[in-house]
DNA sequence: ACGATGATGAAC
DNA sequence: TTCATCATCGTA
């Protein structure tokens, strides 16, 4: 059977977090249908010493919820026609989350959130059935599968945090 | 290789 | 209130 990961599991170190949720299931449910498809790419964005990290100008009105708690959606939008989602990590006040970069056969951040009807509606939601969009385990034994990882993607701006090995993929 | 396209945050 | 920037993608 299919299990929700609970907020718990989001309130840890993100880099563990990022390489667990390879493998389990974002799912999506609006009115009767359900989406469904396994997460194959993260990133990690990891508190304000991270330059890459949206959070490490400090708390401002888009970056507020990666300060707030684990488990909760933080959905922004990029170059005006995109939306990227991630999930929050880590306890309170410690601004880090996880970049969803991969689902199935859909590449790309901005793709999956026009496959999956994401936008900001979601942004500062909790992962959950009641919101519509959550994370599944999947059932299938995913920890034996090999995780790559490689520097993340977009973030030559960011100094030597540009070269940090923080994507983590199949 | 590049342009579309608009929210965001910092400067003024 | 302006202005440069941007965790992207499709077309070429």
């Amino acid at each position: 059977m299919p299990k929700i990961i609970p907020q718990k599991f989001f309130n840890r170190p993100t880099l563990k977090v990022a390489q667990e949720l390879l493998g389990k299931f974002l799912v999506q449910k609006i009115g009767k249908k359900t989406v469904r498809g396994m997460i194959m790419e993260v990133e990690a964005y990891i508190g304000q010493k991270d330059k890459a990290c949206h959070a490490s100008r400090g708390r401002t009105e888009r970056t507020k919820v990666m300060f707030g708690k684990a488990g909760y959606w933080y959905v922004y939008s990029i170059y005006g026609m995109y939306y990227c989602l991630n999930v929050v990590t880590e306890q309170k006040d410690y601004p880090a989350a996880v970049l969803i970069r991969s689902v199935g056969d859909i590449k790309g951040p901005g793709r999956i959130c026009c496959h999956f009807k994401i936008d900001k509606k979601i942004n500062e939601k909790p992962a959950n059935k009641k919101t519509g969009l959550w994370i599944e385990d999947g059932g299938v034994k995913t920890k034996t599968r090999q995780i790559k990882r490689a520097k993340r993607i977009g973030v030559d701006y960011a100094g030597k945090c540009k070269n940090k090995k923080w994507r983590f993929f199949f």
